[in-house]
RNA sequence: CGGGGUGUAGCUCAGUCUGGUUAGAGUGCUCGCUUUGGGAGCGAGAGGUCGUUGGUUCGAAUCCAGCCUCCCCGACCA
């Protein structure tokens, strides 16, 4: 857990006025300005405090949606044998793009690009029966990819952090049941974090497999150009009913009905089919992506149950990945101003800040220390800015790091008793006694 | 990996073409005075093996060669 109340001056938040120039989009320039990330070499990043508290929170909203759903977490080594990987074929597929290492006995290792070998053969050492699937796994672990070219930050970087599960199923048609269930489990993650995620037919690429889509979230400097229908604009990822197998495979029929595909699928007749009005042609930023590969892995790795006959049987199965360390990216590319970041609530590093505009006043910092415990105490995490920094720079500053909401506290505010509350979002200021602060507060989140 | 750039203070950059005092500016940082609710003002400072190795030269940030780094475009990708 991140503490609850950080105070600046204890803090390590090294933020710059101007953009580095390797920076090309804003994400990337806004995570460095706002002292998130600091680059160690190409594709690298070291996190710096509030970077890593962002990480942690992103980490947390995809956790909450996997337990959801049941599935089990563990983890799995960033650095794995080659042996497993020649079993699949996939030691010489995968080409240069996996960072292979050699030890000091000369064997050959890697670290690990994705982990559908290792967690094959993990399932396949503990599970026997079909009596006990559907298995559900996921783990949140660094990965490495030796991109040719990594840039934009984050969002393409060549170490990463990555949620990944895996289904293990003794049919197709329960293995399609699971598939449903990270769909819509991603569908709410997504919404969770303030974003509007559309699922889209996708390549399967080296994974395998042939059912798939890509979770995108709309953005004028994605990667990708996209096309969909418009009513996936409008579409709520928490209202949907997953209670039952057939609520979810009507919930999927449903979010896939309307035309959504990337570049790479897309159809340009079922496209001009669509009214013309209702045409979403732009970019876009893949932040989730779920597979369906059958026995792809299992027939070559050997995991097979016994089913209800006693015959054994290759498992039936799926993974599914959210890259937790580019949605740091997406998230701002798809959510700032010209101020700086604008962090939906939910996610917000924290939900406060505090602006004691005079310090070295007794009474302000009374009054700055009365607002904090209250927040603390009914469950919001504060940023405080004790800084003995000029008004304007601290402003500044906050507005830059995005936290969602401000408190001023300031002589004028103490004698008038009338203290400036600002949604970071809109700009707009509700005028609030002290002791009025955090109920209204309270009332902004529903809580 | 092909093509194109780049490397000088924490950050943004000038200086290189045309070699020549002690390498500069803005910003950030430190100190003092002033200021005190929107990245303030004045003054004084600290901060650099000019990416690196070698070469040319009386003399190299500057010219030449190798190596490295980072960035952009392309192919590849969560």
């Amino acid at each position: 857990m991140q503490p609850k109340l950080v105070r600046l001056s204890q803090y390590f938040l090294p933020t710059l006025r101007e953009a580095p120039a390797e920076a090309q989009i804003v994400s990337h320039q806004l995570m460095l300005r706002a002292g998130m990330i600091r680059q160690a070499s190409a594709g690298i990043y070291s996190w710096l405090p509030l970077g890593f508290r962002m990480l942690k929170k992103i980490e947390q909203v995809v956790r909450e949606e996997q337990d959801r759903i049941g599935a089990a977490e563990l983890l799995m080594p960033t650095i794995q044998s080659a042996d497993l990987w020649r079993q699949s074929g996939r030691y010489d597929d995968y080409g240069k793009e996996m960072l292979r290492i050699k030890d000091r006995h000369e064997r050959d290792l890697l670290y690990g690009p994705t982990n559908e070998e290792l967690i094959t053969e993990i399932f396949r050492a503990g599970v026997k029966s079909y009596r006990d699937v559907p298995k559900l796994l996921y783990h949140i672990q660094w990965k490495f990819r030796d991109e040719i070219r990594p840039r934009f930050g984050v969002m393409r970087g060549r170490e990463f952090y990555m949620k990944d599960a895996y289904s293990f199923d003794i049919n197709r048609k329960a293995a399609l049941d699971s598939y449903n269930k990270f769909f819509i489990a991603y569908l709410r993650t997504f919404a969770r974090m303030g974003l509007r995620s559309i699922p889209m037919r996708a390549e399967t690429g080296l994974i395998g497999g042939n059912n798939s889509h890509e979770f995108i979230i709309l953005a004028d400097t994605g990667e990708s150009q996209v096309f969909c229908h418009r009513s996936y604009l409008e579409r709520d990822g928490m209202a949907v009913d997953d209670s039952t197998l057939e609520a979810r495979a009507a919930a999927v029929r449903d979010w896939t009905r309307d035309y959504a595909a990337t570049e790479d699928e897309h159809d340009i007749e079922a496209f001009s089919a669509i009214p013309e009005d209702d045409q979403v042609a732009t970019r876009g930023i893949e932040i989730g992506h779920i597979f369906y590969f059958g026995t792809k892995y299992s027939v070559p790795l050997e995991a097979q149950i016994a089913d209800e006959s006693g015959a054994n049987v290759p498992v039936h199965m799926g993974s599914y990945g959210v890259g937790v360390s580019r949605l740091l990216g997406a998230i701002i590319e798809a959510r700032h101003d010209e101020k700086g970041i604008v962090w939906p609530a939910a996610i917000a590093p924290f939900q406060l800040a505090v602006i004691n505009v005079k310090v070295a006043d007794t009474a302000c910092r009374a009054a700055t220390e009365r607002i904090m415990q209250q927040a603390n105490n009914a469950g919001f995490e504060v940023l405080y800015d004790d800084r003995d920094q000029r008004a304007g720079v601290k402003f500044a500053e906050m507005e830059l790091l995005g936290i969602p909401w401000r408190v001023v506290v300031s002589p004028k505010a103490l004698a008038t008793e009338s203290f400036e509350v600002t949604k970071r979002r809109s700009g707009v200021i509700q005028n609030l006694g002290l002791e009025a602060i955090v109920p209204f507060l309270c009332k902004q989140f529903g809580r």
